[in-house]
DNA sequence: CTCGGATGTTAGTCACCATTAACCTCATCG
DNA sequence: CGATGAGGTTAATGGTGACTAACATCCGAG
């Protein structure tokens, strides 16, 4: 065979991902610094420093998680956002978006918006920069259905909606999924409206 | 003097009060196993082990700290619920409380939710229990409001409403107070209402 | 004036943890 | 076959951090 070594590469991208995994589920339960090395070894039925062959150390681990999480949201924000010329149903299917990875990612969803923090200083400002695009995404459909509200109470609305949308992880089995997704949109188109009301 | 010596007490207390809002600080910014007991020393002009004078350990810091923060919180909820008769009034205020607090102390409430998995087992099921509490004062209100409207959703719509509101610590500012404060309050409000539409 | 308790201080102690070293296995490829 | 490199393993190593001990200080009460 002339392609690369097949099962070495596809076993070598699960491993990676295995414990990206792991260490996304603890790190939202007990914090980074609540986390060993082995204990995520643990998690992958590995134990401790073979994570080494596969990240430089838990910095960088945290760093790839979070720079995945926010390029991934931008993407798809750029996406929603190109695809349909219609504002309107641009905002919905960016909440579509959002409450997506809120409910079926909400270890990744916790870790991104509480590690930040704990990324070393290269990273973390790209990580901060494709956060701040992923807003501005939401901003500007916000803007265009409504021009007259000024850019600073869109950008506040966007983060409290973001504040409800990803508050699912902590409320988790409250409901079933099925009605948690209509409801969270239903909410979250509400509280838009009403912060762009009289504006 | 017959009265207790009030210099004493009242430093006693004063210490006590600036380590708590010191370590508050820290707890939100960097989590709890990202502050040393150094650390929270340092930032009240003492240095480390003095901490052991006020409290018997880090766990115990922050047990009193979330024990605090939901009885203050609990208390304030059911102090509006029993003096207003008119439910609407009532949502208003529950609101109000949350709002005031998200405001005014927004490193209380990250670490109220953030942190309570490291609180130890004693104390950790009398803050889940008094947190649970204060959501039931909630769904009380919203129930006596909307009666056909199943409780799962009203709890899973409070906590919702929780996550919108508890975001400011996260978005701060983004706006002046001033606005910040109705703005909550009317995209919470609207988004209760559609929680509830059509139940 | 002096005793005692409240508060601090500095120097351990001991556990834990990230990271590195040295060493093994084994599949693949030439 | 035999070299090689990917992926593991178990023992250091070094640093950090919670907590304790032993020793000051200072202030208010008797």
């Amino acid at each position: 065979m002339t392609t690369a070594s097949a099962p070495s590469t596809r076993s070598r991208r699960n491993r990676r991902a295995e414990i990206l995994e792991a260490a996304a589920e603890l790190f939202a339960a007990r914090g980074f610094h609540g986390v060993s090395i082995e204990d995520i070894g643990a998690a992958v039925g590995v134990s401790g420093p073979a994570l080494y062959r596969h990240f430089d150390g838990k910095d960088a681990l945290l760093s790839e998680m979070l720079l995945d999480v926010s390029s991934r949201l931008r993407e798809s924000a750029v996406a929603v956002a190109t695809s349909s010329p219609d504002p309107k149903r641009t905002l919905d299917e960016l909440l579509d978006v959002q409450i997506t990875f809120a409910l079926e990612q909400p270890a990744l969803i916790t870790v991104h918006d509480r590690e930040l923090g704990n990324v070393p200083e290269p990273q973390r400002r790209q990580i901060r920069r494709l956060q701040r695009l992923y807003v501005e995404e939401w901003v500007t459909v916000l803007a265009e259905l409504h021009p007259s509200c000024p850019a600073a109470r869109l950008r506040a609305a966007t983060h409290a909606v973001f504040g409800l949308l990803n508050s699912t992880p902590h409320s988790a089995g409250e409901l079933p999924a099925g009605e948690m997704r209509p409801l969270l949109h239903a909410m979250a188109r509400a509280a838009i409206d009403a912060a762009v009301r009289a504006h």
